[in-house]
DNA sequence: CAAATAATTAAATAGTTGTTGAACTATTGA
DNA sequence: TCAATAGTTCAACAACTATTTAATTATTTG
C-alpha cells in the first residue's frame, strides 16, 4: 500500500453510505450480498449504491461476482488490512501507537472460512 | 469512536495534501511544527495550509499550540488510534483481518517519549 | 420472442471541496 | 509607534461529489 492508493481507499470509506455499505459487506463475509439487498438494506436507490459501489470497487476494497442476474458484492479483506498497515505504519508512529489488537470478542464478527 | 466520527476523521485524512501534513506531524512527535515549517516542507501557500490544518483540526486529529508568534500543529495520537481500532473492529471482521502489529522495524518511526 | 427482474449508465443539478490572491489580526522588536 | 513576521480569514471560482429520474443492458422465465 502507498500513499496515493491509500488516500483513495481513505476516500473511498469517507462517506456515510459507502463506509455503511463496506460494514454491511464485511459482515456479509465472503460470500458477500447482492446489490438489490445491499440497496435495501441500506434503503438507497439502485442508482445511488451503484454510484457507491462504483467508488469502493475502483479503490479496491470490494469485488463484483455476477451470478445469473444478480450481482454480488463483497468487501476484499485483504485490501482493507493493506490499508490498516499503511495507517498503522506512516500514521501511527508504528508500534508505539497500534492500538491494542481486537480480540473477537466485541463486534462478534463472523469467522471468514 | 462511533461511524459518524470516523467518517469525518477519513474524509480529513483522504487528501494528499492533509495525509502528508498528517504524517509530517506523526513524525515530528509530542512537540509538532510550526505551520511555517509545515508550509514549507509541504511546499504550499499559507492559506491552503490553514484550510487544510483547519480540516484536520475539526475531525480532532490535530491540535494547535500558540506560542509567541508562531503556532505549533502536533498529532493527536489517541484519536488516530481510536480510528484504528473502530476500523479494525467495524470494517475488519475484528480479530480475523487486523495486520500483524508493526515492529517499528520498517518505518523507523520515532518514539513518542 | 415478449415480459419481468436486476442492475448499470446517462443527464441534469445542487452542494461541497480545494486553490488563489487580497485583506486582516496578532506578536515581536527596533 | 512603526515595520516586519507568522498566520488566519475572506471572496471568487474551478473542479469534484452525491442525488434524482429516465433510459439502457443483461438475464431469466413464460
Amino acid at each position: 500500500m502507498n500513499r496515493s492508493r491509500a488516500v483513495k481507499s481513505l476516500a473511498a470509506l469517507a462517506q456515510d453510505t459507502r463506509l455503511d455499505a463496506f460494514r454491511l459487506l464485511v459482515q456479509a463475509g465472503p460470500d458477500g450480498l447482492a446489490a438489490g439487498e445491499l440497496a435495501a438494506r441500506l434503503d438507497i436507490s439502485p442508482p445511488a449504491l451503484s454510484f457507491h459501489l462504483r467508488g469502493l470497487a475502483h479503490a479496491g476494497l470490494v469485488q463484483a461476482r455476477q451470478d445469473g442476474r444478480f450481482i454480488y458484492y463483497s468487501a476484499d479483506f485483504d485490501a482493507m488490512q493493506s490499508l490498516l498497515g499503511f495507517l498503522t505504519e506512516n500514521c501511527c508512529s508504528g508500534a508505539a501507537c497500534a492500538p491494542a489488537r481486537a480480540t473477537g470478542r466485541k463486534s462478534n464478527a463472523r469467522r471468514t472460512s
